[in-house]
RNA sequence: CGGGGCGUAGCUCAGCUUGGCUAGAGCGCUUGGUUCGGGACCAAGAGGUCGCAGGUUCAAAUCCUGUCGCCCCGACCA
């Protein structure tokens, strides 16, 4: 190198250096009306695209196939390490810690107190409540230098229940909410859609403990409504469901969802708004007075069988018989579990509806799709099944009332490569089974059923943002998390559980929120709130866009000056890129009259500002555009 | 786990069918110059064990076998 050039450059160097460095956020949080000043997240902080790391791109990634998964690469969010697994850069880590602010402040509100727990944590708490066998291989699993079984945490229920057995034994200290935000581990099968399923996540996870339904209740209702700001203030559409709620029932449980396209949640809401659930949960309106009907005397009392050689689908059999599928009856064989009473279930739903498992399960016990050698053994014929195989077997018989309510029906033959057709429910299926039969809603819900209340349904995919659920007891009696309560009697403690993942809040943002040139962040999240634009950063533009940017942090904004030596396009083709909410443009041509450009992301035309006051006035903007909770 | 696709420069890709000279393009990057309000131009450069291993062949990015990785659909899954 040049003596002179390295003069120069260190002479750069020197003077980057002795630039006075930010304000402290302690010195500003009594002067300045701002959602940080908790401490949390940003207060005030600027920076230099030149000496930070965004490495945006005009290529679209190869592996990313979904919108939010490219806007994340392209605006230099994220990089994939491996499948499923990310390093996160500096402005998607600040849309994160942003998003953790919010929620830090909103768990405060209500009393949840922070903790951390270890990621890596012994499998033996796991065997001990059944889910290491449960979560089977989705859990990293290892082994420390002993031969001693870890794995890394995909939750922390066991955790936090140990914890809280040996520092909680008594009522009085109850309730008690604690929370954490710290790195999840699911080994997925298939990790998909960029940032929506990963193998290595954030989570904020809360857990609080009762000695009452009603105080979990209580907390319950609480957290529900510090979700409702959190997910409001982070300006993304979050739809609280009801979702399959486990033991409990009721209305133990709601996942928070946002509706897109990109989502791999199916949530179910009637158009009068007064019902929304998951499709798994989600329960119709079904006549009350539904029996088996008689057939019109125009249809014939014997089954037609015919041979259907290899067509063992529903798609091969309407296919071969040019049937449509609500003319066939769909029977599915289910087996009943061991402590559920062991046994096969039939149940019959109408060719384009599906069996919802959790429904069947709640109305006979737990079961699962049966065996084929299994079922194959007792006498079903797997592919072929009709209604009427229970006359042979005598499995227990559940209906869907839109499968009762067919005359004509083509369905299983039960035998090797035969279907019927004339299937009717009074002829084919002897009374006694008829008799003990049950007639219930056992299809997941389909657009156009009548919601619980009689509204039109309507179905949407979506993104699961968060989930409160209500655990009851199942950990702390797994466990031995019990308290005295004031009779002196021991007692299971009562809990519930909360999750939100920010990062699939940043997703949910990004896939319902952009344009066609780029990310356009909501203010509280985004990784910074303004973008200082010099179309060349010298003279005086290089004095005001400093100055400008030292005053907008010493008032509480964070902010990003685009130092770079870059053409105009290049800088205003990466800053609607990367989305940050204001522009503030300084050129020749505003300056001259003292005057700026405010170029808002989400508008198309710019609006031209004074000089004077300009950081109070951007930070009076900046509060406007934060949503009101 | 089943089905499909892809691994060649930091990124996006061509070359492979039909083996053959020093492996290419665009973007990005470096240096110099001209430019400078919506991804500039000129010139000169740097950068690749063609995922990895083995095999066939005088010769392999190209053909064969194995293996690893990645993406998509499905199965599974809070």
């Amino acid at each position: 190198m040049q003596f002179r050039a390295w003069l120069l450059r260190r002479q750069q160097l020197q003077g980057r250096r002795r630039r006075p460095a930010a304000p402290l956020p302690q010195a500003l949080a009594g002067t300045l009306q701002n959602p940080y000043k908790h401490g949390h997240g940003f207060n005030g902080e600027r920076m230099y695209w030149s000496r930070t790391l965004i490495p945006t791109s005009r290529e679209v990634p190869a592996d990313a196939d979904i919108l939010s998964h490219q806007l994340m690469v392209r605006a230099g969010l994220v990089r994939r390490l491996s499948a499923g697994i990310y390093d996160w850069l500096p402005l998607g880590w600040r849309a994160m810690q942003k998003i953790c602010g919010i929620m830090r402040q909103e768990m405060s509100r209500i009393d949840a107190e922070e903790i951390q727990m270890p990621a890596v944590v012994p499998a033996e708490l796991w065997k001990q409540t059944g889910r290491y066998f449960d979560y089977g291989p989705l859990l990293f699993k290892l082994k420390d230098r002993k031969d001693a079984e870890m794995i890394l945490g995909p939750t922390h229920e066991e955790i936090v229940t140990e914890l809280v057995k040996a520092s909680v034994s008594s009522h009085k200290q109850l309730p008690l909410t604690l929370y954490q935000i710290q790195q999840k581990f699911r080994d997925e099968a298939r990790p998909r859609s960029g940032l929506l399923r990963v193998r290595e996540f954030i989570m904020k996870d809360a857990y609080s403990f009762h000695s009452s339904l009603d105080s979990l209740g209580q907390t319950y209702h609480d957290m529900f409504n510090a979700y409702v700001r959190i997910f409001k203030r982070c300006g993304v559409t979050a739809i609280p469901v009801e979702a399959e709620s486990g033991p409990i029932g009721g209305d133990a449980s709601h996942e928070f969802i946002c509706p897109c396209a990109a989502g791999e949640d199916v949530i179910a809401r009637s158009e009068d708004g007064s019902y929304a659930a998951n499709l798994e949960r989600a329960d119709r309106q079904i006549p009350a007075d539904v029996s088996f009907p008689i057939a019109s005397a125009d249809v014939a009392a014997q089954l037609q069988r015919i041979h259907t050689p290899g067509a063992a689908s529903m798609e091969q059999v309407c296919a071969f018989l040019h049937v449509a599928s609500q003319q066939m009856i769909k029977t599915l064989v289910f087996a009943r579990s061991e402590a559920a009473g062991g046994g096969f279930v039939v149940a019959c739903v109408r060719g384009d509806h599906e069996v919802n498992e959790a429904k069947l399960r709640r109305l006979v016990g737990h079961v699962q799709l049966a065996d084929d050698a299994a079922a194959r053994a007792a006498g079903f014929v797997i592919g072929f099944v009709g209604p009427h195989v229970v006359n042979q077997t005598g499995a227990q018989l559940v209906i869907d009332p839109d499968a009762l309510a067919m005359t004509a029906a083509v369905t299983g033959a039960n035998e090797t490569d035969y279907h019927v057709t004339n299937f009717n429910w009074i002829n084919h299926v002897e009374a006694q089974h008829r008799s003990k039969a049950q007639v219930a809603d056992i299809r997941n819900v389909v657009e156009g059923d009548k919601s619980p209340g009689g509204s039109r349904l309507t179905l949407d995919k979506g993104i699961e943002l968060g989930h409160v659920f209500k655990l009851g007891t199942k950990y702390s009696k797994a466990l031995g998390a019990v308290y005295l309560d004031d009779k002196q009697q021991s007692q299971p403690m009562i809990m519930g559980c909360y999750g939100i993942g920010p990062g699939r809040i940043i997703v949910a943002a990004l896939e319902t929120l952009s344009d066609k040139d780029g990310i356009v962040w909501p203010v509280n999240i985004a990784p910074f709130e303004v973008l200082i634009t010099p179309i060349r950063y010298e003279g005086q533009a290089k004095t005001v866009a400093d100055e400008l940017h030292a005053q907008l942090a010493a008032r509480g904004v964070d902010v990003l000056l685009d130092d770079r030596d870059q053409r105009p396009g290049v800088k205003f083709k990466d800053g609607d890129l990367i989305g940050i909410p204001l522009r503030i443009v300084l050129g020749e041509k505003g300056l001259a009259t003292g005057q700026v450009e405010l170029k808002r992301r989400t508008s198309a035309t710019p609006e031209m500002l004074p000089l004077e006051n300009l950081a109070d006035r951007l930070g009076k903007i900046i509060d406007e555009m934060r949503p009101k909770v």
